[in-house]
DNA sequence: TATTGTTTATGACATAGGTCATAAGTAATA
DNA sequence: TATTACTTATGACCTATGTCATAAACAATA
């Protein structure tokens, strides 16, 4: 995350997306730097069945479709609004500055880019080889660990959708639903009125 | 990618490893940076069947095993050298210190992270949501046109064993042979004496 | 408070890919 | 050149997950 002063200094404007709507699609060409304020994007594609995969959910002080701005690849999947989200844009060429001047800020994004790989090697690994529960166990300890730092004693409520647990998984709703069931009666998890605990 | 000169210059050693040698182990802590300089390596990982799945494969010129050196998390896997491979070795401080002192070379290693989320991103939505033949696609068409950057109308010859494919897509061997032989029929590659071409 | 949409839930059935057995071709090495 | 190990190959059978239908709980909105 970088300091919102900085963002202006270098011309980042803020720009609001309604829920649903597209911030950017699948194979549009990279120019701009984002950065959630409020709200949350989700990063998506769909397979010729029109099955849903989401790469990442990302929520305010996060960004987001910065590895195209710096390899020659254009998205490689679309940014949706999940809410009413509002986001800094920043040029790309004016990005490419900021960290060529801001050599601490650079090593900072570095490490966004690290955690972002960290993540996505650990998910490869559960949501191609491991079967349901596992991939779902993966997630959600990414998530408690990682994304919420928490500790093991601590209790990580899930906050999300049985539907959006499914398409980060490459899983389907029932097969996530049942799983989730399987798992309380190993008390691997606790479900206190539909909410996941774990 | 970064020129021997500068790695030396900054501290960096030559450490040959053999076939099958470890380089560092899962969940070890990270204390160094790695790059070929002739050979091959793979990170890989196993599920508690002992089901392999491989992260990436890394031939001369391309450096690994580097997020874990700017986020705070171990290894996420092991990387073991597949033939007789000697790496640069430098040490995570010095490394840093490279970067800071490098500017155009820390630029440079973000494209490098940036193509590997790339990479990851393609997989993900592959191997967590696509059939076999279309995960196995997937990896064939990125080695194809964004690792050897070649052409639609190239023809690609399938460097991995049909194991090294199943354990990148998270398949097993027989499905990866059976979802050859039918992609040959559909004429959406050539196998020609056991070699795949596409 | 009625209505509409979303999320969670459950059960019957179908199927892609996994599992297992078995073997032939090829490469590596004694 | 004999032996051993690896890679490719094929077919029978099994199972986890997907598919489909149906519905209840809950949330959002008219």
């Amino acid at each position: 995350m970088i300091e919102d002063a900085i963002l202006i200094k270098y011309g980042a404007v803020q720009k609001t997306f309604l829920k649903d709507e597209t911030v950017f699609s699948k194979s549009d060409i990279p120019r701009f730097y984002f950065q959630v304020i409020s709200g949350e994007v989700k990063m998506n594609s769909y397979n010729d069945t029109g099955k849903e995969f989401i790469q990442g959910i990302f929520s305010a002080g996060r960004s987001f479709g910065e590895p195209p701005l710096f390899g020659q690849f254009n998205y490689p999947a679309n940014a949706i609004a999940l809410e009413k989200t509002t986001l800094f844009v920043l040029r790309k060429e004016s990005f490419h500055e900021l960290l060529l001047k801001n050599p601490e800020i650079h090593l900072q994004f570095t490490e966004v880019l690290a955690n972002r790989l960290h993540y996505k090697a650990t998910m490869a690994s559960g949501n191609s080889n491991e079967n349901a529960t596992e991939r779902i166990k993966k997630l959600i300890d990414y998530l408690k660990y990682h994304i919420h730092k928490m500790s093991p004693e601590d209790t990580y409520e899930v906050e999300l959708t049985r539907q959006q647990v499914a398409d980060l998984t490459g899983l389907r709703v029932e097969t996530v639903i049942k799983s989730f069931k399987k798992m309380e009666t190993n008390h691997e998890i606790i479900i206190k009125n539909r909410k996941v605990y774990r």
